[in-house]
DNA sequence: TCCAGTCTCTTGAACCTTCAATGAAAATGC
DNA sequence: GCATTTTCATTGAAGGTTCAAGAGACTGGA
């Protein structure tokens, strides 16, 4: 029986356990900064973000879950705090019963306009400030590459 | 005024929207394996991890959440529920009237026991797998630089 | 010694995410 | 066509995290 589990030898600990600390700590450090300057959710802001680079604006609920690496029903919810807040608005798909569009507002624009700067400050400071254009090259190609396994698991 | 915002170019968006999908997907990945396996959630699991490397298997609350990448807060609760199943014990500090000890249980070294290998295959399979020996290197350095930024901010 | 300030931890409320169930529409298979 | 299955999205409940407040214990200076 050759079940012996492969522990993670001190380099891979080495590694490891800084991941774990990027994955655990980065997204409690956006949602802060965001919260602070304009009171959205690191996620809420993504939602608005990827909106604003789709044709018309505008974009199919499974799609925009995708794009913004959470469930649907975590869209779902986010998406109607959101149209409360006059930020996004949902309307039925013409050429699909099954599926919802949800698209930006005027609101969600300007609130994006004003929060970009920021957050892209917040971004350059914690990781592009710190790194070459190698490394960042290099670091985006791993991130990727793992996300792939993610996804195929 | 040099207000001017210094947007993210294309090769450094090609690299911020993997590492936010890693981010923002790994925990859900390591949350989801756990819970299947041994019930638990990666953050729970992270809190026993470190105990049982430390010595004594015993710690202060506050360098648990430390090394445990959360809130003192968060680790409280976690703490509460994981003692109401026997996993871990918290008892006062003998020097320090202020802090709290968290040691672990029999039950709890023996669900690390039961966990440890699946997880361990989990991560590989997500991680090493994918990897030679020195983009683990570099990828675990690369992390380990973020994560100073995170806490220097 | 005393007291203001700080540190450690817990707590309850508010909020968010996940999970499972549901409903409606489209696609599939016979 | 019709029944079955799959897809898309929403919902409510359960459970977890965050935030702000507060209790208790230590510290250092007056």
């Amino acid at each position: 029986m050759s079940d012996a589990v492969q522990w993670l030898d001190d380099e891979e600990m080495a590694a490891w356990l800084p991941l774990i600390g990027l994955v655990m700590r980065l997204p409690g450090a956006l949602d802060h900064s965001l919260r602070r300057d304009v009171g959205l959710s690191h996620f809420e802001y993504g939602v608005l973000a990827v909106l604003e680079q789709a044709e018309d604006q505008t974009m199919r609920m499974s799609d925009l879950a995708y794009l913004c690496n959470g469930s649907l029903s975590r869209l779902s919810h986010v998406a109607r705090r959101l149209e409360g807040d006059g930020l996004l608005v949902r309307s039925a798909c013409p050429t699909d019963g099954r599926s919802t569009l949800a698209g930006l507002t005027d609101g969600g624009r300007e609130l994006l306009r004003n929060a970009a700067p920021g957050h892209v400050q917040t971004v350059r400071s914690l990781i592009f400030d710190e790194f070459s254009r190698e490394e960042v090259r290099l670091l985006g190609q791993m991130a990727r590459r793992i996300v792939a396994r993610i996804q195929a698991a």
